[in-house]
DNA sequence: TTGCTCCTCACGTCACGTGAGGTGGC
DNA sequence: TTGCTCCTCACGTCACGTGAGGTGGC
């Protein structure tokens, strides 16, 4: 019989493990002492430490270690808990990997003088939009913008966002893209309105995406910087770009401040080669 | 100027997070009623979250991200923090794909029907020993083995550990091989002792590794079992043998109930190809 | 008697998620 | 007035490390 001190130095772990197992019934001594409380081990628990030790290692939880030991759970499932954990740690590889790549194209970055680039994937919902979707230059395009901050009553221009931009070409091109443009509707329900010239300000959605890459910039100066920028990122880190872009203008200052406007680009993306090219507009 | 609710949908984070960060002073808003509490962000404000979010995905604690954005920091610091976190990617990369092995050497055994091995990697410190070393074939060993549990004043024994067996030499091979045969000594000093037929015990010092591969088994008869799967499993998993093994009898059964012993059989290891090839014997 | 070892709380870690219970704003 | 949103605690997560304050055993 070991003391716990003993015990905790054959085995080399730390007494305040052994009494976290015992308190979980992972591991209880042998014997306790009524009187003391002090715990007693035997060299014949040693083979049922080492095997939660060595079940630890594989990154389980002490709770699936627990039904392990215990017997409690068969060949089959012990089996699925192993596949589900190679699973997992195949993804930890995929998440690590990836955040290597960052490291070093931040970097580099440094190295290259250049301001960093803040690129944040995430999830987004499906916006409800009021819009003119047409082929324009970038002439006419900044002629409806004026048109549609001018243009529009009072009354509508208070269920309306951000202005919104939708780039519905597959890459840039000379002359008249495939463009959407006019404002996030975040509630309520608003009917077509023309503007003058004929151009007609309809109801729309954009779709979800389960992925995009977003960079949000200050003032309209930056914007094909952030384009250029924000295409070598998606290259770099193994994604594809699967969807139509969009500009959302959180903070307009146009046209009286555009260097205090805030602007969001968004691009939708998958992995490149894992198939899902499901999302809109290619 | 908009509220936590709808800043938080624009950027897609929790209003938690937000709130969070607003405590620990990373991100605070831009403006707080005194009457309410009400939190009220810009949309400038994005680029400071967004900028917060990518570093976090690099895997930053908030701690150092809080520096970094500050602007506490140089170019050479903040090269300094990516050149570290690059570094500890690469570990948890080496350990996860070290894990991965692992559970799927688990897979194969548990479909090969055989018990599970469980090895633990541990560091241990020098042991202080009482021992005779000498050229022995197995019978002489037992023969050697039997003299010292019977031929030690009792006085000695108190003083002394679990009886102990190093291999010296560098594989298993036929005929008389270089071992050394004796006891842990816990505390006190030792005088060299005299044995029957002239074998002398005297004290010495096993080293300390920064690395062994260990298991536990009950019963002699497993033993042979155990060399041969922990030699496996040292190789499956990339090690190199770096010394002399041990074998330390934590509960001796000898002779009355040898399926009662517990025996610990150590090999000190390395990483393959480590260069890490100073530990004591070979 | 004096160290040494053991005991049981209980806080701290890290980055938030998830209620609980109450209140401001349209 | 009624939802909806916001607020501040405060507990829970996971596997322990690290004291604090007190006690048993040789």
């Amino acid at each position: 019989m070991f003391r716990i001190g003993e015990f905790s130095k054959i085995a080399q772990v730390s007494t305040r493990l052994l009494r976290y197992y015992d308190k979980l019934g992972l591991l209880q001594p042998e014997h306790v002492d009524g009187d003391s409380g002090y715990r007693y081990y035997t060299a014949a628990q040693l083979p049922r430490l080492n095997r939660i030790l060595a079940l630890k290692e594989l990154g389980l939880s002490l709770e699936q270690i627990q039904r392990m030991v215990a017997g409690e759970i068969n060949g089959d499932e012990i089996r699925g808990m192993l596949l589900m954990r190679k699973a997992q740690i195949e993804q930890t590889l995929q998440d690590e990997l990836a955040r290597l790549r960052q490291v070093e194209i931040r970097l580099e970055h440094i190295e290259s003088e250049a301001g960093p680039l803040n690129v944040v994937l995430k999830k987004v919902p499906a916006y409800r939009v009021f819009t003119y979707r047409g082929l324009m230059d970038y002439e006419e395009l900044e002629y409806v913008f004026g048109l549609m901050q001018r243009g529009l009553p009072r009354g509508g221009r208070r269920q309306l966002g951000s202005s919104v931009y939708i780039l519905h070409d597959e890459q840039l091109r000379e002359g008249p893209m495939d463009v959407e443009v006019g404002y996030l509707v975040p509630s309520g329900e608003l009917v077509a309105v023309d503007l003058e010239a004929g151009y007609q300000l309809s109801m729309g959605l954009l779709p979800a995406y389960d992925l995009v890459a977003s960079v949000i910039h200050e003032g309209w100066a930056n914007g094909g910087v952030s384009y250029n920028r924000l295409g070598q990122w998606i290259e770099a880190n193994g994604y594809e770009i699967v969807g139509a872009g969009r500009e959302i203008m959180l903070e307009l200052g146009w046209p009286a401040e555009p260097e205090a406007s805030v602007i969001e680009i968004q691009f939708p993306v998958a992995k490149r080669g894992s198939g899902l090219l499901l999302g809109g507009g290619i």
